[in-house]
DNA sequence: CTCAATTATAGAATCTTATTCTAGAACATT
DNA sequence: AATGTTCTAGAATAAGATTCTATAATTGAG
């Protein structure tokens, strides 16, 4: 990726935290960025371009750090566990992209470019499938469909983390970290 | 709430599920209304003022019927199963409603009007509250930080319940009923 | 029942952006 | 060097949100 795309990326994200994307317009970013308005662009295409192009940075940045701490686990509730305190850390480590993604996740699952996105999550999908198959079948894991694991590892942890970023708790989410993994385990294991 | 106001309301949610509330323009609910550019900023101020009060209102319909099927519960599982069971029912029966709640949340939470919205959440958790405090007092559930309940309650379901909007699952929400109530007793009792 | 005063409706005018267009600069490939 | 391609610029356009001005309804005091 070319300096001058990086540059419009990293303006664009300073400017869409600071006043949502909605309220961000070209010009601010042409400004911010010096960039021209052209420039921006022929690099992608709409301003919604930006926007999925930023969502999507994000999300890997998680899945591929998820996939690599998991890849380390042995133990069915230490896999489950990883998971929670993974996506907890990222969170806790990137609040700025964290509160990008929850607030645009719809946006772009609804925009032209759903697409790209979808494909990225069903190839990290299966690869979490392929981990966990084997504690299914001997049992350290209920057997559930298997579409219902994600909310159950994740949903709570998630929804705890919305909060807290838009500053809305007392406490702090890495304060709450253990409770999550273990919650989490809780809900799966036989 | 008089009936051009309402007529607004309707046809603005008509539009806006069929194209997004980005889609959607002020002139599209003027055609499909009949009624005028003025006469719908008359009412509303701007767009967002629209977004904002069919969101209150889809938000206010579930917290009513989530807070008075509580009304008849006695035990701390009835009760937190009535609001899994509850908040999944309302999703299945209005997801129109809760498309648009769940897709235009943080939006509404970012706004200018951000701050009705807090006041009523603020009041329903402080009933939701009273209801809970025997039961933790009692020990029948577990003592933990009031803010992590909600999250393990409906954190699970909710997930799901946002991938079963988007037409992502397999299975229907109404099938799991039963087993995101029995989740979110399982997580918090003692 | 009248006559302000307020509230509601209309649609045209304006103003703010996103997006497109045209032209030229940098760069690569032969 | 000649040619095609990609990139940068900023002006022109167009779409759509918001404001404005003028009328119509409605309400409430006397």
């Amino acid at each position: 990726m070319s300096q001058t795309k990086r540059d419009i990326l990293n303006t664009a994200l300073q400017c869409f935290m600071d006043k949502g994307v909605e309220q961000t317009t070209i010009a601010d970013i042409r400004t911010a960025s010096g960039i021209s308005v052209g420039s921006i662009y022929h690099h992608f295409g709409n301003k919604d371009g930006i926007v999925v192009a930023l969502f999507l940075t994000g999300m890997q940045d998680h899945s591929v750090q998820q996939e690599s701490a998991l890849a380390n686990c042995d133990t069915a509730e230490d896999g489950v566990k990883t998971i929670v305190r993974c996506y907890i850390d990222w969170i806790c480590e990137h609040p700025d992209w964290a509160r990008f993604v929850f607030r645009y996740r719809s946006f772009v699952e609804n925009s032209a470019l759903a697409e790209q996105n979808e494909a990225h999550k069903r190839a990290h999908f299966k690869r979490l499938k392929h981990w966990f198959t084997p504690h299914i079948d001997n049992g350290t894991i209920q057997k559930l469909p298997f579409e219902v694991y994600h909310s159950l590892i994740i949903g709570p942890a998630q929804d705890f983390a919305l909060r807290w970023l838009a500053g809305k708790t007392r406490g702090e989410l890495g304060d709450y970290r253990e409770l999550y993994a273990e919650a989490a385990w809780q809900a799966i294991k036989t």
